[in-house]
DNA sequence: TATTGTTATACTCTATAACTATA
DNA sequence: TATAGTTATAGAGTATAACAATA
């Protein structure tokens, strides 16, 4: 039928894969996938964790859970929701906001690094496909 | 120093791990994660186990008991390497290669959804920051 | 003696089920 | 009665340490 776009599809799959892969494996982390995916959540909005278990796709325990670790230390802080008593509300301590930006610093300069000794050319290209792409994933 | 090359590092950062989130969310898989990476890998290339480790970056004993696993479900096959008594040799059944080959066509289906509406042009652009970023990644 | 792979054991992350408190 | 969150318990996946077999 289309094997041109199925091509496309899988190359433009495997680039992003090795690319979050590397990201992942070679730049400096302080904190454990599952923590900092709700670090950014919160920074990123979320209030409750019921919002974050739904967003990460986690059951509500592990969520918890996770919420718990981050209290402990220090990185997040619970608090009861004024308007419903069964919810609370999390807000980043000073403490989580540093450690999530020294880990986007940290991310961010890796891909720093692929990417310097590209042209300006290149550039442009790479960032229309960003742009492309979270368009085409966010319909 | 240079904003705008950082400022386009977090672009095409975010936009490759969103875009690798929702391929794992989004698709069907028959395996979890370090179970398809490992038949990844040997349709790759690798024959070992201690090959395997080193590529997905886990301990040892993680990869036994992950081959281990992938032969109960008959999905690998081990057997001892003639040179080296030590070694074993991997091969992916043909069971084995079918639940890699429909999970990276379930992958590429989903892509080819996300993609199937854009512009030539567009299209264009995206094959060509794919093979930007594979050369990036790669040096 | 060094290397390849596995077994023993423990820790972390996750899930389902059961519970508490509030709506 | 339904919902938000937590606690209890158990199942994967991973790690370090110790071991077996071969180089």
């Amino acid at each position: 039928m289309n094997d041109d776009l199925t091509v496309l599809a899988n190359n433009v799959r495997i680039a992003c894969q090795r690319v979050s892969r590397r990201v992942r494996y070679d730049s400096q982390t302080a904190l454990p996938p599952h923590m900092l995916s709700v670090l950014f959540g919160i920074s990123m909005g979320a209030k409750t964790p019921g919002e974050l278990a739904d967003a990460e796709r986690v059951s509500a325990p592990s969520m918890s859970k996770t919420i718990a670790a981050l209290a402990d230390q220090n990185l997040v802080t619970r608090s009861p929701d004024p308007n419903d008593g069964r919810r609370c509300l999390l807000t980043l301590t000073e403490e989580g906001k540093q450690t999530l930006e020294s880990t986007i610093a940290s991310r961010d300069s890796y891909m720093v690094q692929r990417l310097e000794d590209l042209s300006p050319d290149d550039r442009r290209v790479l960032q229309r496909a960003a742009d492309i792409l979270l368009e085409a994933i966010s319909r």
